[in-house]
RNA sequence: GGGCCUGUAGCUCAGCUGGUUAGAGCGCCACGCUUACACCGUGGAUGUCGGGGGUUCGAGUCCCUCCGGGCCCACCA
């Protein structure tokens, strides 16, 4: 499947069906007032298949189409995580990209032309193991290319299949295999996407292992190579036994891990002054004790002065090894005397190379003892030992040899057992072991203090949103330990694309690898040659071999932006779109994804990746614990949305802020899906009055209530516009959706009446019912733009009542039509005349009756600085407490009426009439 | 050991630069089928703002300290 298959690559643009799919600024000449024509509302509203609907419909007219034609000023480009295909979603991926898509919805009315692309990452280990399950096959990469190649079986799914029953394959045809697996996959995950509402562009998708993902990644490689960025080293690293690979530092984790803590003895040598008087040391580790190249102690250690300089031999191994002092030892920890062995860990590896002692190592790559005795054991006693540990795994090499401490009498009391920390893989479950080994790596400023400078000053230049989980990148960039190990020796994955020349004798020589035509890429060195070269030179001396490792998954995810905005591919593109706006991510991948990403648009681009970086919080499980992709299966994102439908899911997700936690709670989802119907509802209503032709014109506006409503509306477009700016939906839809709410309960109420025309003898419609129906018209106009980006299907369906085009190609409300309204009208009217209704109401309330009731007479209490709004609003008051006789307003005195209740507002006395008793049937 | 986040009503959370008597929704109680909505509406009850000190005329908000949750880094003798 190509990459880019379509629209997107072939200029120009696809023309938008619909007129209204470009944003227009919100400014219109004066008199230019829109006219809407209310059309199809239905009877009875529903949020029932809204999805369906619109995603066909957005499809269709190309809604969210990326116009190519745009500049970079004009584009607003996000850098989309691409979802582990092979995984499967979970709540919080819906919670993550829902937060994306809030923005993106925003920018892309705020006139901006959103670049929205959609990625798969097909390129790890998950894939790998589920194509060797579901196919029955395993790479290997010494094997040819098979053409038309069928595997043994498929639809092997769940059950894993012994690697002996896996037929091998070709690297090539395992990336075959592989995308075609993931076809499926991707198509599920897709149409999860079209029914939570995302508003990308489908034809702009990629995959991190297709054609185009691994020419970028081996071309961003080559050009590290050409810089001196990416060089390869022999040097002792952490490697994983169980998938036997090496692994970067951000791949680690530590975890508990038991041991048990022994005491040993070490014999000083004859000629020492300590001879007779044993050396105890404590380690963890006894099985590496064939592997002991020095004793080292904190050169201050008052205990071991006298001992520096001099040797000592290892119990059971008798081998000589001196007595030093390194700083890095600490008296306090263990006998305060510390086992180097080559490699316990990394303090070692530390003394290793700063104290140049010699190598001894005994663990071999699959985690075993070596099976051949090294030379530097030399007695027979110990040679005979040390051929029962060969071929051992380190766990019962650790009995035996501490079986043969307590034999021998060298072990100081017995075990004490331990928890202890030690590193792991994050995939793997066997802690890491430090073996020897050739590497590829990419500088990343953990060995050179300028390169670490500029990159926490690219951080700096980033907006991280919220601001905190800076100190997540700045933390790690400054903690960094190496550089950054890209070569991995697994069979799956982007080749390193490099051969290197056998030879005349035979040896590889590595240190002239040969790099292939940036033209000729991808290529992968197992199969294709290099130029000058026929495959029948293939490891023979005087020939090539290929570069059996492939690159770390984040040497491919780090160029999403160069993958997705088509760097050298499609230059054109590149400049609309890089640097990008946004990256929206975890914050669990801060040191690899989004640092690696960092790392290397400032070697290839000398810019930073993106300007903002969104980071979505957990979703927490009702215990309060994270919610592992293995727990959120439980609950299947498709299956929420189908129970409570996509704009309810979407709220819920909008609702939990940036970089914070959030619970997986039910109950908000019932609360949006509520808000979703309400939307309808209310909009049918305010729809619903006169002839069906809303004029939106701020002008006819009279009435001091609709004016509040229109200034507090104002406000809210304000507010919500400075949060949405400020990536802070949450506080947008917070501040949108409490007006909307007093919107319907109050304002809706109160103006019921005059706008269904009461009063109104003639056809000809008076100033004040007109003013009703222009300032629902108004206020609905600008409430579901507001509501839009969270709430895409309600808002949309509502928009195709009586207007054109989509609502999510409407530009973004402004305060201004709306101030032009309500000239120098106080909001605070609205909410008096609110307190006010709501004091007529609790009346009924407390008599138990009806709201229908009517209220023969009432004299209301109300504080001083809401007697005007209560009489400018006196009418509607009336109207929707339904006074059909006085009302009578007086000052409330100091103290009286309790301003948390009807905002201090207090019936001072009242008539009710006769109850309205009236079935509907 | 270092760092970041967090602790407000039974639950989920607001509370911006310190300023009347601390809010919302859910849940709960009572009432009401009102020509937008019963997937609804109306009204009501509910808090030693984790504890303790301090600054201030005034602290949920600022400072110190302790306690509880979550996470990251370091810690493998």
């Amino acid at each position: 499947m190509s990459t880019f298959s379509s629209a997107a690559d072939a200029a120009p643009a696809p023309t938008p069906a619909t007129p209204t799919t470009s944003a227009t600024p919100d400014v219109r000449p004066a008199g230019d007032v829109v006219r809407a024509t209310v059309r199809e509302v239905p009877d009875k509203v529903s949020t029932d298949g809204l999805e369906a609907k619109y995603d066909a419909a957005w499809t269709a007219q190309g809604t969210y189409a990326f116009d190519r034609t745009r500049t970079r000023e004009q584009v607003y480009s996000i850098d989309t995580p691409p979802p582990t295909v092979s995984g499967s979603l979970h709540v919080g991926h819906v919670f993550s990209y829902t937060h994306t898509d809030v923005v993106a919805r925003f920018q892309r009315m705020r006139g901006k032309e959103v670049f929205y692309p959609m990625g798969w990452d097909d390129n790890g280990l998950p894939t790998e193991r589920r194509v060797q399950n579901y196919y029955g096959v395993r790479c290997d990469p010494t094997l040819p290319y098979v053409e038309g190649y069928e595997p043994p079986h498929e639809g092997g799914e769940g059950k894993s299949i012994k690697s002996a029953d896996q037929q091998p394959i070709s690297r090539r045809n395992f990336i075959e295999l592989c995308e075609r697996l993931t076809v499926e996959d991707e198509r599920t995950f897709e149409e999860l996407w079209r029914r939570l509402g995302l508003s990308v562009d489908w034809n702009h998708h990629y995959q991190t292992i297709s054609a185009d993902a691994r020419t970028v990644a081996q071309k961003a490689f080559l050009r590290n190579l050409a810089r001196g960025e990416a060089y390869q080293a022999e040097a002792p690293g952490l490697w994983d036994v169980t998938f036997q690979t090496a692994v970067a530092q951000a791949e680690l984790e530590a975890r508990d891990y038991p041991g048990h803590f022994h005491r040993v003895a070490f014999h000083p040598t004859s000629d020492s002054p300590a001879a007779g008087t044993p050396v105890i040391i404590e380690t963890t580790r006894p099985e590496l004790l064939a592997a002991c190249v020095a004793l080292i102690a904190h050169p201050d250690d008052e205990r071991y002065q006298h001992l520096f300089g001099t040797t000592v031999r290892s119990p059971l191994f008798d081998v000589e090894v001196p007595v030093v002092a390194h700083p890095a030892a600490q008296a306090d920890k263990g006998a305060g005397i510390a086992m180097c062995c080559t490699f316990g860990d990394l303090t070692d590896v530390q003394w290793w190379r700063e104290l140049r002692l010699p190598t001894r190592s005994i663990i071999s790559r699959d985690g075993r003892i070596t099976r051949e005795t090294p030379a530097w054991i030399e007695t027979e006693p110990a040679r005979a030992l040390f051929a029962e540990l060969e071929g051992k795994t380190t766990f019962s090499a650790r009995t035996a040899v501490v079986d043969a401490l307590r034999a021998s009498g060298d072990l100081d009391g017995e075990p004490v057992a331990t928890q202890r920390k030690a590193n792991f893989f994050e995939k793997g479950d066997k802690p890491l072991e430090i073996v020897t080994s050739r590497q590829w790596y990419i500088r990343n400023g953990g060995r050179d203090a300028d390169l670490n400078a500029a990159l926490l000053a690219r951080g700096a230049e980033v907006a991280f949103h919220p601001d905190f989980m800076r100190v997540r990148y700045d933390n790690w960039v400054g903690g960094l330990n190496g550089d950054w190990l890209v070569s991995r020796q697994r069979f799956f994955g982007v080749s390193i694309p490099l051969w290197y020349p056998v030879l005349d004798s035979g040896e590889v020589d590595h240190d002239h690898p040969i790099v292939p035509d940036e033209s000729a890429l991808p290529v992968d060195p197992s199969s294709d040659v290099p130029a000058g070269f026929t495959e029948d030179q293939r490891g023979v001396p005087g020939g090539f071999v290929g570069e059996a490792d492939v690159m770390d998954t984040w040497a491919t995810s780090s160029l999403t932006p160069q993958i997705a905005g088509g760097w050298e591919r499609d230059e054109d593109l590149f400049a609309r779109v890089f640097p990008m706006d946004l990256r929206p991510q975890g914050q669990d991948i801060i040191r690899t994804w989004l640092f690696s990403t960092a790392v290397r648009s400032h070697l290839e681009h000398d810019s930073v990746p993106w300007r903002n970086a969104a980071i979505s919080g957990w979703i927490l499980d009702p215990d309060r614990k994270k919610m592992s992709k293995s727990k959120g299966n439980v609950v299947t994102p498709m299956g929420l949305l189908e129970e409570h439908g996509s704009d309810a899911v979407r709220y819920w997700a909008a609702s939990a802020r940036l970089g914070t936690d959030a619970a997986f709670e039910v109950g908000q989802m019932k609360i949006g899906r509520r808000l979703a119907i309400k939307i309808l509802n209310a909009s049918k209503f305010a729809l619903a009055f006169g002839d069906g032709e809303i004029v939106l014109d701020p002008a006819l506006v009279t009435e001091p209530l609709d004016r509040a409503m229109l200034a507090g509306l104002a406000d809210v477009v304000d507010r919500a516009t400075e949060a949405l700016e400020a990536y802070d939906h949450t506080r947008a839809l917070e501040t949108t959706e409490t007006f909307f709410w007093t919107f319907c309960d109050d304002y809706l109420e109160l103006v019921k009446d005059r706008a269904y025309g009461a009063g109104a003898d003639s056809d000809e419609v008076d100033a004040a019912t007109r003013s009703a129906r222009v300032a629902l018209g108004l206020a609905l106009d600008v409430l579901l733009r507001l509501f839009a980006p969270v709430v895409p299907f309600a808002t949309e369906e509502v928009w195709s009542w009586w207007r054109e085009g989509s609502i999510h190609r409407a530009p973004w409300p402004t305060s201004g039509p709306l101030r032009e309204a309500a000239g120098d009208a106080d909001p605070g009217v609205l909410a008096v005349a609110g307190h006010a209704l709501a004091a007529l109401r609790k009346i009924k309330s407390e008599a138990k009756v009806s709201m229908r009731t009517p209220i023969l007479s009432v004299e209301l209490a109300v504080p001083a600085a809401g007697v005007a709004g209560v009489e400018a609003s006196a009418v509607d008051v009336r109207n929707g407490g339904r006074v059909e006789g006085p009302l009578t307003v007086v000052e409330a005195a100091a103290g009286q009426g309790d301003p948390a209740v009807q905002g201090g507002i207090v019936v001072v006395a009242s008539e009710l009439g006769e109850p309205v008793v009236r079935n509907r049937g």
